[in-house]
DNA sequence: ACCAATCTTGACTACAAAATCAGGAAAGCT
DNA sequence: AGCTTTCCTGATTTTGTAGTCAAGATTGGT
């Protein structure tokens, strides 16, 4: 059996509630790598091993499980989240730069997430709105917020803030959704615990800090 | 009849070449898209006006199909680059930085290439083989090594140089690509010619500046 | 140990989509 | 025009996958 963070689930609840978690941490990997139309029921219950029926018992349809596993990918980020509070009276950039540090560490530990994100934010369609609606509004609307108010306080150059969420996103989720591409292409492989750690730093040092307002410098020659 | 680049094709060769430039056309739309399992040969057939046996005349089989869209793409972006020729002996910064203004530039009109890249080197696979053996592979390598020269030459940021290249590639292609998204969480709409400018600025001046040195730009010009 | 509820499965159905094929239309040549 | 090649289509077969179902196994309570 595969092991990962939703495994410990698996210590939990009755026998069932068990599998239906084993099904669910299978099903997020699936379609978080092929897509929801490339991922077969087939597949994920051999991942999960057990018979393509046992998904049926557990989920009414596809479309449901891929609900539900969404469900447990969003409420297991959340509890690591909450470990985590922002000081309400820093200043927005600050707030900001701590939301990307949390954002980078939280996409290692569920690359499935940005994934998902990149899959169905390029297709549209109601799987996306539904991910508007359950798990990502709220959350990317705040961040705009806070861009916006760091702008207003002259610590970011002014760029629409949606669109500076949405990169910063884009560029720290992107060398973790195409670690396929990086082995294809450049032959590298999966990252340990210190190459994720610097690419943090490089998000930060480099994307991050290319938003930001070097008031001092710029007014030098 | 659905008008995009592809439709120039129209107005030569024989019969039969026109109609499998509109196939290609509005397989590399569909595909690009919906991803290749979500996409039916239906729906291609339905988009470019013909039967589907009529996509099995003209091309082996789905992936056939897939492939020669994506030669035609290849074709067309390298016929456009081919017009800009990066000078030999300017700083690799300098080459480096045309690069990029000319990626952001070529993904806003082929929104496609940025789609199916992030789509197949996400998930890995055959596909994904062939698009880094074909068309993405020896652009990808010269571009890491331009950055790596850049670097060696005190302009950019010490960071390993195919992180740089993925990371700069998917910033810049992020909002492109989400577009979905951006509608679905912010109800922005597409952008116009305008909009691609600023989105342009926002790229070179935040991202890319962001991976600059700025120790050497003291003694830079 | 026994029972009832919960869980799991193999076998099956329904369906959508890819691929095939024989027949016929259109284009191009002489 | 007559002939040949190229092109296109409707009808059909094949395949892969989602979803159902009745029967049997497992689990947990008493």
């Amino acid at each position: 059996m595969k092991v990962n963070f939703l495994t410990a689930a698996l210590q939990i609840g009755t026998k069932g509630e068990r599998v239906a978690a084993r099904i669910r941490a299978a099903a997020l990997e699936q379609f978080s790598r092929q897509g929801f139309e490339r991922t077969t029921m087939g597949e994920i219950a051999r991942e999960a091993g057990v018979s393509q029926a046992a998904l049926h018992y557990h989920f009414q349809d596809k479309a449901q499980l891929w609900r539900s596993a969404m469900l447990d990918l969003a409420a297991h980020i959340a509890e690591e989240e909450r470990a985590i509070t922002a000081a309400r009276d820093a200043r927005a950039i600050d707030q900001l730069r701590m939301a990307m540090r949390l954002f980078v560490e939280i996409s290692w530990r569920h690359p499935a997430l940005g994934r998902i994100v990149a899959l169905e934010g390029m297709a549209g369609g109601e799987r996306l709105a539904w991910l508007v609606e359950n798990l990502l509004g709220d959350r990317n609307r705040r961040l705009a917020h806070l861009a916006a108010r760091a702008i207003a306080e002259g610590d970011l150059k002014p760029f629409p803030p949606e669109q500076i969420v949405v990169t910063l996103q884009a560029a720290a989720a992107g060398l973790i959704n195409l670690q396929p591409l990086m082995r294809a292409n450049f032959g590298v492989l999966a990252y340990s615990a210190a190459g994720r750690a610097a690419h943090l730093d490089m998000i930060l040092a480099a994307v991050f800090d290319g938003f930001v307002n070097r008031k001092t410098e710029e007014t030098r020659p």
